[in-house]
DNA sequence: CTTATGCTACTGGAGAACCCGTAGACGAGG
DNA sequence: CCTCGTCTACGGGTTCTCCAGTAGCATAAG
């Protein structure tokens, strides 16, 4: 399928577009963990935009931005990229080093059996 | 903690190198889909090496490449970071994600859902 | 009204990383 | 000597990251 694939700086900007929706060049700017200069922020969403990831509108004087990939078909295709190239194309070791994250609550734990669950229901 | 991560090709280059342990040029440049240069292969490797991802030792004429960072680290890692980027930190979302793989067989399934109950049993 | 200030967006380009290859040296084996 | 496969050295194209410089427009200050 179209593999969709976010240079670390691009990433970032979009992890900002999905979290809050929609922003101007000074919000995600503000949201960066470093502090970058207007322009950097601007030309890195005037390149994601080129390659069609976002979008934008007018909105007072600013743009607003906002992606028009969503975060799930971008996770999906980085999933499947890191399962492929890292572990062999082998979901299950995938998920075993996903759940060896000591930080994991049983909370987390818990809610992740019963998605589990459900899903192994849909299975015939 | 150390951030790694790989551009697109040198991923392709490392993936290789883990599937056969260690190799020479030749036999990752066979490996690869796409058709490169010798030397192409060649520069990738060393850009790796100097990166301090991969070293070599002399076998033979040629030299054998292989991996000195771990594949489980450098899965652990990407894990984490599209973890965060795109799911917002939450261990369930991307859980939710991975599980949704059409392609899933109901062995692999049931084998992650025993991963999952071990897990558990450590947990207090 | 005029100027200054503070937003905004756009342009152009530097510097680094990434990607791929040509040209040449070097040794082993025919 | 010649070929084949290896490594080194180097160049060039593209992408990524970052920013200075410039200009437009609104509002505040003089």
């Amino acid at each position: 399928m179209s593999d969709i694939y976010f240079p670390p700086r691009e990433l970032e900007v979009m992890s900002i577009l999905w979290r809050l929706g929609s922003a101007t060049v000074a919000e995600v700017r503000e949201a960066l963990d470093e502090e970058l200069a207007y322009t950097s922020v601007l030309s890195a969403l005037q390149t994601l935009e080129e390659k069609g990831f976002v979008r934008h509108e007018a909105h007072g004087r600013a743009y607003k931005y906002h992606a028009v990939v969503g975060a799930e078909r971008a996770g999906g295709s980085a999933i499947e990229r890191i399962k492929d190239a890292i572990f062999h194309g082998s979901s299950e070791r995938m998920f075993a080093q996903f759940v060896s994250d000591k930080k994991l609550s049983r909370e987390e734990l818990e809610r992740m059996r019963g998605l589990l669950a459900e899903r192994l229901e849909e299975e015939p």
